[in-house]
RNA sequence: GCCCGGGUGGUGGAAUGGCAGACACGGCCGCCUUAAAAGCGGCUGCCCAAAAGGCGUGCGGGUUCGAGACCCGCCCCGGGCACCA
């Protein structure tokens, strides 16, 4: 392209790309940005919204990887920044930070393949995404931002593992509470007498296993691909590792664990009072998985099976048992022989039960997880020869074993309820069971009955409907012993170490006993070790006899280590396991409130100003939250369990860290493969005639990620290269709603350089660079078109609804283009309310418009009230639905006189017949039917 | 299988039960230009040569003066969960 000859005052790339550079170094010369605190090295009282309401807007921080960001990863961030300005304008104290989650696997593994240390490359990634985002412009705060890699920062992430390991739940108050509480109710005896007989190795012992952070052996998953064990969320339903797809495998392994079961009824309980999406609270509530129902007791011989079920009032229905095949009681109850009776079906073809669960735990041992559920319909087992009691009416009942009941739920054990169980009906059927109806289904029905409806068939609770009936049964169980009503969840506690090098330190070192001792808040941080030995000890993926190896085991003089912990001078050994990549964005939000606090985590007088609850019911918490779905459960969970720990010991006041959700949607794009099914750069294809070409050759089209493999990457930088920053933010922010996923296509974004071409030169003489607005009032139709859009942009903006506030900018900027002259009146709230979505643009016209300095505290505009009452209405008249004519009427005219114009006017359509009804709407139209 | 979302022009998308397709891309035509690009102006849901008209929001019913929206029954796409007793 010649630019010999383009305007020189023309809106360019060129002139864009310098504007955009000048007022971000403006910005940040005068701090334009800055939240001020009430309290602390950041408060500011001269700060022009020092005292005004507060909002706390934030993004999910981005995990810096090597390949930088994708025009994809800010579309949240420039999504966040246009609400934030616009609130900063309209007179909030608006803090929107941002920092980087830069611990964690991938960071690892990038530093293992090129060679250098995870430290330094994760400081490349996380320059090099700094100058990425403020190449955009996005009015952070940056006093406040941090990366959770530095050691001012982990020191307050192992701060809170303390308070964590510190603590234990009282189920009598529901929260948790310092240990050295639970310590002195022993020590006064209210806890039984015993602990006095205990040594001291006994008495600590006992007490680690209340805290809240423990260590355990128990099966966990370990996954020798990565090398490393991974927690319940991190594996796939199909037992793959989230990240790199390895197999994982469970092992018993001592590994520290979180007890975040202790908090699954808050944690479902408290998610009516967020404002969240409502299929992220649904996800959350599954993967808690709470059921309420009963454990009831059934005797074996001297043995006794509990189960656990969620309908009680079908116990007289349980017509056989189900034991796991791992269950503890199988051998013990198993018989030595086939009884009298035993179906042929039963046996498996063994000739003892013996042989029978032999092979049965065998053949289920062998099978995959993906074959176990796969082969979900066709129900196995094998009888053990057993027979247990009913409580409710001392029915004999088969005892079975079955791999349709998991180990790792509930008892681990069921009653068979065949009549109102679709799984236990299809096994009965497999296994000639009877089956005993004892909720009455509807006419016609076959199968299970899973419904609600009157007991039958069930003695005294007969005619009960399904919840009074349970509830009268769990009532029965109590008062005779034969059970208690019990919740159960699917959520386990949270496995929180892992064998990294690049992750926090654990607080913990070990004693003679071997038992963990927590370090003084004093000798935080435990700063990770210097070393050039970083790479996990990675095995075949699949062997999963492997044993882990922790990187830091490896540095013995930092292993071993003096220290006086109030018994004077002792050796200790350190943990060698190192946090969870969750554990650094479990409580970030907290720390952009004061960021420079080394006293305490946060200064409460800034965790209540910016977080606190604001009325009864109020959970508190940041105010709107930003991010990708992804993290439905894992961070979000994670998060919620940290701040509920914070909350209970008094640390902060909300008792949610964030108040409301909001998903924003995948930018998402084409990739293309030739006839050899080979990816071809995606830049380099045309299209022609609806076909699409890789030079001459026909290439077919897909629809994907982003990402180098397809190569179909486009980088925010090449964005602001050829259309500059603004025009690509208002590219993102107008091509849909923020919470919808859609397709990326570069040669839309011209449109977004146009309107803002169209804008600046509406302020701009593009000849000669001066402006070209007159002080001349508006005509009165532009005057209340104006404000009609003043009125419908501040709504958008309020609901995030980006794409149509943008539509109705252009729709202004296009009324006032044809226009003789450009009058201030309309062109400097045009300004203001693009400002949001290009600042850097709206800075520089509001300069040219006479204004010194930024406009970020400049009033937002606000309607007219009476601007927005028409002059004049236009009725549609519709004759049976079909628009025939329209009439305009002053909007003051009555009702009957509308429609006696509109019959008027639709004459010649009516032809002569009466209408049999006419309905006037007020200001909207008038139906007319005949 | 169960539970959530969602289906509107060639494309991205607009529409408190009230004129379907705002705004934008693309396409077509024109102005400017030696020419091209950029810019500017016009047209652009489909059918019909055009007008008039007809048909149109995945499909089939229904409620209503009026349905893209509400109700019932299907189909398709995306996501989550998947023997959780």
């Amino acid at each position: 392209m010649s630019d010999t000859e383009t305007p020189p005052f023309r809106y360019t790339a060129a002139l864009a790309g310098e504007i955009e550079q000048r007022w971000q170094d403006f910005w940040d010369a005068n701090g334009t940005f800055y939240a001020p605190n009430p309290a602390g090295e950041l408060s500011d009282p001269a700060h022009p919204r020092a005292g005004a309401p507060k909002l706390h807007v934030q993004d999910m921080f981005p995990y810096p990887s090597g390949a930088g960001l994708h025009v994809g990863h800010p579309l949240g961030y420039i999504g966040t920044d246009c609400y934030t300005r616009y609130k900063r304008q309209a007179g909030f104290n608006v803090l929107h930070p941002m920092g980087f989650d830069a611990f964690g696997l991938p960071a690892e593994q990038y530093a293992v393949q090129t060679g250098t240390h995870p430290a330094v490359t994760t400081a490349a990634n996380v320059e090099r995404y700094r100058l990425q985002l403020r190449r955009l412009g996005l009015a952070y705060d940056d006093r406040r931002s941090f990366s959770t890699t530095d050691p001012e920062y982990y020191r307050w992430t192992q701060w809170i593992f303390l308070q964590v390991f510190n603590s234990w739940f009282d189920p009598a108050v529901n929260k948790a509470r310092p240990i050295s509480e639970l310590i002195a109710s022993y020590e006064a005896g209210e806890r039984g007498p015993e602990w006095a007989g205990l040594s001291a190795v006994e008495k600590r012992k006992l007490i680690d296993g209340h805290r809240l952070a423990y260590v355990s052996e128990a099966p966990v998953n370990w996954c020798p691909g990565l090398g490393t064990v991974l927690a319940n969320e991190e594996v796939t339903p199909d037992g793959r590792s989230e990240r790199g797809n390895f197999p994982v495998f469970q092992r018993s392994l001592k590994q520290w664990m979180m007890r975040i079961t202790a908090y699954g009824d808050r944690l479902v309980e408290d998610l009516d009072a967020l404002d969240w999406p409502e299929p992220v609270k649904l996800m959350q509530r599954n993967w808690i998985g709470r059921s309420r129902g009963a454990h009831v007791d059934f005797p074996v011989g001297e043995e006794n099976i509990r189960v656990f079920t969620t309908r009680p009032d079908t116990l007289f229905g349980a017509t056989y048992m189900v034991l796991a095949p791992e269950h503890e009681l199988v051998d013990k109850i198993a018989a030595a022989e086939w009884p009298a009776g035993t179906k042929q079906v039963w046996t498996g073809g063994h000739d003892s039960p013996a042989q029978a669960i032999a092979a049965y735990r065998k053949a289920a041992a062998a099978k995959t997880e993906e074959e176990r559920t796969s082969d979900g319909k066709v129900k196995t087992g094998v009888f053990t020869g057993a027979y247990a009691t009913n409580p409710v009416n001392g029915a004999r009942v088969p005892v079975f074993i079955a791999d349709y009941v998991l180990a790792g739920y509930g008892t681990g054990a069921i009653m068979a309820v065949p009549g109102q169980d679709e799984r236990d009906w299809a096994f009965a059927e497999v296994f000639e069971l009877p089956i005993i109806r004892t909720v009455k289904a509807p006419e016609g029905c076959e199968g299970a009955f899973t419904g609600d409806g009157p007991a039958i068939n069930s003695d005294w609770l007969d005619g009960k409907e399904v919840a009074e009936a349970k509830a009268a049964m769990i009532t029965w169980l109590e008062e005779n012993g034969k059970g208690t009503g019990a919740t159960t969840y699917r959520l386990r506690d949270w496995l929180f170490s892992r064998q990294r090098y690049w992750g926090e330190p654990f607080p913990i070192v070990y004693d003679e006993t071997g038992l963990p001792v927590a370090l003084p808040e004093s000798m935080l941080p435990v700063v990770l070790p210097e070393t050039d030995d970083f790479s996990p000890r990675t095995f075949d993926a699949d062997d999963a006899n492997s044993e882990p190896e922790t990187p830091l085991s490896r540095k013995k003089d930092w292993v071993q280590v003096e220290l006086d912990l109030g018994d004077g001078l002792k050796t200790y050994t350190r943990e060698t396991n190192t946090m969870p990549q969750w554990a650094g964005s479990c409580w970030y939000e907290l720390r952009y409130l004061d960021p420079k606090n080394d006293k305490a985590l946060v200064d409460p007088a800034n965790e209540a100003y910016w977080m606190g609850p604001r009325s009864d019911g109020d959970p508190g918490g940041v105010d709107l939250y930003v991010g990708g779905v992804e993290h439905a459960v894992l961070h979000l969970l994670y998060a919620r369990f940290w701040h509920k720990v914070l909350f209970d010991l008094g640390h902060v006041s909300s008792f949610e860290p964030f108040k409301k959700l909001f998903n924003q949607g995948m930018i998402q794009a084409y990739a293309f493969r030739d006839d050899r099914g080979v990816i071809v750069p995606a830049e380099e294809v045309v299209e022609r005639d609806g076909k699409w070409f890789h030079g001459d050759a026909p290439v077919t089209r897909e629809y994907g990620k982003m990402g180098k493999s397809l190569k179909n990457v486009v980088t925010p930088d090449e964005m602001c290269e050829q259309y500059g920053a603004d025009t690509f933010r208002v590219y993102e922010m107008a091509m849909g709603p923020l919470d919808v996923s859609r397709p990326w296509e570069t040669r839309a974004v011209v449109g977004s350089q146009r309107f803002l071409q169209r804008a600046w030169r509406l302020v701009v003489d593009e000849e000669t660079g001066l402006p070209r607005v007159t002080d001349e009032p508006l005509d009165p139709k532009t005057r209340k078109a104006l404000h009609r859009i003043i009125a419908g942009v501040r709504e958008d903006l309020e609901e995030l609804r980006f794409n149509t506030a943008i539509a109705k900018l252009i729709e202004l900027t296009n009324t006032l283009t044809p226009l003789p002259t450009v009058s201030r009146e309309a062109v400097e709230p045009l300004v203001l309310m693009m400002s949001p979505f290009a600042p850097h643009l709206a800075e520089e016209l509001w300069g040219k418009l006479g204004h010194a300095g930024s406009l970020a505290y400049t009033d937002f505009p606000i309607a007219d009230p009476a601007q927005l009452v028409a002059d004049a209405i236009t009725y549609p008249v519709q004759v049976n639905g079909k628009v025939r004519g329209r009439v305009e009427v002053s909007p003051e005219t009555g009702e009957a006189e509308v429609r006696a114009a509109a019959l008027a006017e639709v004459a010649e359509a009516l032809g002569g017949k009466e209408p049999k009804k006419v309905i006037v709407v007020k200001g909207r139209l008038v139906s007319v039917v005949v």
